[in-house]
RNA sequence: UCCUCAGUAGCUCAAUGGUGGAGCAACCGGCUGUUAACCGGUAGGUUGUUGGUUCGAGUCCAACCUGGGGAGCCA
């Protein structure tokens, strides 16, 4: 059986003026009188559903009227613009047969739910009008960040999901392990004996590709990761999650600037995107979820994302009025309210903040000519925070080693990374960009668990 | 992990320490163009759990559970 997608029927609307048309999809609302009803329907392959009239000339017309919500019917029917009218089409049925039943049971009505109860029926709820926009706008900017690194010629890695480096350093692992954890094999030190593991040797999920990364980019110069994620840190916030997809390019003779600039034009080519592939999804967004959003997203494609160094942006604060709640002072991080007074009340536009104490970051990021600061960068973001971490990567050997050392890592466990810097080890930058607060930022939702499909938090991992 | 707010019908919310209600959903009926349709009727409850205070607790207290917001960790 052929049959009509609602989706090409919005693109091409004239061309199926008074035709038949035959679709199939799931009920949304049914509301009938004695002699007609309406049935607004949806076939998955459109935010948008279509209108269907019905009226008592169907022979199973009684029966049409008591079909519960998610009923999936077949429509076969007369297709007709209504330019007077709320919806831009319809369709007049001439049969409606049930494909599939539905119970009167289904948790989702025709009213606003709250994002919290959705989230507990994480199994119907990509039917509902949000998460079916968060949905698709989440497969476009995958598809886009592909498609922008692609047309760019940056080569894609598939870096390693389990590693044996126990030493990524970038927070909390989740161990990998076929030991029997009622029967751990111990060593003579009783210490877990973990040359009876799979691995031989301790194994985790990883954190980051970008030590992998560094090794293709030193190979075909830019790169890209764009992959699954993993943090076992005790973090509940909405910004945070277990599991979530990381995009992590890596660029040779690069720098710092190299690395923003890239960056920048990223994240407006992903905004560009969304806005002209999912325009009824994106104005969804705008009218219910971020009042504010198109406005936004087009100013920032407008204009140039704002540059400042740590030390600068230690000084704006200082200088505000603004009581914080933790002191501004050179030489610590910066709390979130400073980032957020940054780049919500100063800026009132993305901006990365560069340039940090070396204390405070990475030991693989590249030291400064003050030796007191290094090359790194976050690019903050109204509404969501810091949404990239990167850095132009310390390629000088003996200043690795060094930090290394200061930092307590053993270089032995490093050896490949430092032999990098040996061979043609020349300069280069990358950046992290946590794909969801990517999402968060185009769609408005401002909680991480929606805008994953079945998001894992701490002692939440149901479906 | 810490701070804070909340938990009442399927959902969203009311209820001065004194007989737990409404809207929507469901069920029954009505209605010739609806758009979260409308109108009438019916049914629906161990007030998150356990303990305590009180003549009497949805309401006050304690602990726990679950969820929201904030902080830390970070993407």
């Amino acid at each position: 059986m052929k049959y009509n997608l609602i989706r090409d029927l919005y693109e091409n609307k004239e061309a199926y003026s008074e035709k038949e048309v035959t679709i199939s999809g799931w009920i949304r609302t049914i509301r009938d009188s004695n002699k007609f009803g309406f049935i607004e329907i949806n076939d998955g392959t459109s935010f948008k559903g279509i209108q269907v009239v019905y009226d008592d000339s169907l022979e199973n017309f009684s029966d049409i009227g008591k079909y519960p919500v998610a009923t999936a019917i077949v429509v076969k029917g007369k297709f007709v613009l209504t330019p007077e009218s709320k919806q831009p089409f319809e369709i007049k049925a001439t049969s409606i047969s049930l494909e599939a039943p539905s119970d009167s049971k289904y948790p989702l009505q025709k009213k606003r739910h709250t994002l919290e109860y959705l989230r507990t029926i994480a199994h119907l709820r990509p039917r509902s009008n949000t998460f079916a926009a968060v949905f698709r706008v989440r497969s476009l900017a995958s598809y886009a960040v592909h498609k922008f690194f692609q047309e760019k010629g940056f080569v894609n890695v598939h870096t390693p999901i389990i590693t044996a480096s126990d030493a990524e350093g970038a927070g909390e692992m989740f161990k990998v392990t076929t030991l029997d954890l009622l029967d751990i094999p111990r060593d003579d030190r009783k210490e877990v004996d973990f040359t009876k593991d799979f691995f031989e040797k301790p194994a985790s999920l990883t954190v980051s590709g970008q030590l992998e990364g560094e090794i293709f980019a030193l190979a075909f110069r830019n790169i890209y990761t764009f992959g699954p994620t993993f943090r076992a840190e005790n973090s509940n916030t909405p910004r945070h999650a277990a599991e979530f997809w990381m995009i992590e390019p890596e660029i040779a003779f690069a720098d710092i600037k190299d690395d923003m600039d890239l960056a920048e034009e990223m994240i407006k080519y992903l905004i560009r995107f969304v806005l002209d592939n999912a325009p009824q999804e994106m104005e969804f967004f705008n009218s219910f979820i971020d009042k504010g959003l198109k406005d936004r997203l087009e100013g920032i494609l407008k204009s140039d994302f704002e540059r400042v160094t740590y030390t600068e942006a230690i000084r704006l604060l200082k200088e505000s009025e603004k009581e914080f709640e933790y002191p501004v002072e050179w030489g610590s991080d910066l709390q979130t309210e400073h980032e957020r007074y940054l780049t919500e009340m100063v800026f009132k536009k993305p901006v990365f903040v560069t340039d940090y104490p070396k204390d405070i970051k990475a030991f693989y990021m590249r030291l400064n000519e003050d030796e007191k600061t290094v090359a790194a960068m976050d690019l903050l973001v109204p509404g969501v925070g810091e949404i990239i971490g990167g850095s132009q990567r310390e390629e000088r050997l003996e200043v690795l080693k060094e930090k290394m050392l200061k930092n307590g890592l053993k270089e032995e466990d490093y050896w490949w990374y430092l032999e990098l810097r040996k061979y043609g080890g020349v300069k280069h930058a990358g950046f992290g960009l946590g794909f969801e607060r990517l999402i968060m930022y185009l769609t408005g939702m401002s909680n991480i668990r929606d805008v994953i499909p079945f998001p894992r938090t701490v002692g939440n991992a149901e479906f």
